[in-house]
DNA sequence: TTGAATTCCTACTAATCCTATAGTATTATA
DNA sequence: TATAATACTATAGGATTAGTAGGAATTCAA
């Protein structure tokens, strides 16, 4: 049930796209030594948003990518997406993917229910909203911790 | 991003149990055979649930396993992160496997979010919830189609 | 026009995980 | 004691993940 380093790089590229300039294009190679990442690797995963049309690439000496929207028209739903196949904790939710008994199975209502939370939230998570700790619901901690957030379900970061 | 066989067949296993006789033990072979499922498997999988003592077993002539709760009181979400190890979706939010960049991490958040939002809903969704079709939350149809539920992310289901 | 930087494309691979299967030991009942 | 069931251990094929490698095509600048 994790999402791939494939969908979780796929993001990091494009936080990194939305700190650049926005007119330039950036290398891969130097979004990999930022990040830390084999570009090679990196490679691979941005071509998939380049055919989605999510970056623009250029070619040649002074090329690289950026992104074709603004950070806040960008959601981390969409390259999930794209860059996992799909973000449906079950087959039958995919696309042409029911199976036949959907109709009888029991846990069906609760997988569509499942995915519907899931894809509202992250629906609503900006590329800006990421880069200005801004999140769709601030859930108070109730009792901080000062090392890897406390361990109740709340929002508050880790120090 | 996908639920593994695995949980689900965990999850079946646990909602056959629950409409057995509480207080007989159900044979995997039943179990198999009615979920139409390898009956290697399941042992497999149901030895898990077993370790944790969500259902105890017997063994010899006349024995198998059944719940040790009532169905209202085991939820989805223990079912799950029993038999795929964690629902988490990413490695960072696993007890222990916080990262030490957790803190200037931009996404962490988010992750926590998503994890205390899927989390959450799955905590509140029993076996007995399921098996009366009984969700958290019903959301209105806005437009039913007749098979495969419709295209909205409603919670209706297709017929 | 040449060289350097960059994307684009096609293979290849090692490791891990998923999805089982097989066989034997152990236990309980009739 | 025969039978029916779980418990445990080992194994294995296939798919997926997470990269790596090499080179062709393209573009810019000197």
């Amino acid at each position: 049930m994790m999402v791939s380093t494939k969908g979780r790089y796929a993001l990091m590229i494009c936080l990194d796209l939305a700190q650049q300039d926005p007119e330039t294009y950036t290398s891969l190679r130097e979004v990999a030594m930022r990040q830390n990442i084999s570009m090679k690797y990196l490679e691979s995963i941005v071509a998939t948003l380049n055919r989605a049309g999510l970056v623009r690439s250029l070619r040649g000496k002074g090329g690289g990518y950026r992104l074709t929207r603004h950070p806040s028209e960008c959601s981390v739903a969409e390259i999930l997406e794209l860059t996992e196949g799909s973000m449906a904790p079950v087959y039958c939710l995919e696309p042409g993917g029911a199976c036949e008994k959907a109709g009888q199975c029991i846990t069906y209502p609760m997988w569509r229910q499942l995915d519907q939370l899931m894809d509202s939230y992250l629906r609503q998570v900006s590329l800006e909203d990421l880069l200005n700790g801004r999140l769709p619901q601030d859930i108070p901690c109730p009792k901080p911790q000062k090392s890897q957030g406390c361990s109740t379900n709340c929002s508050c970061k880790p120090q």
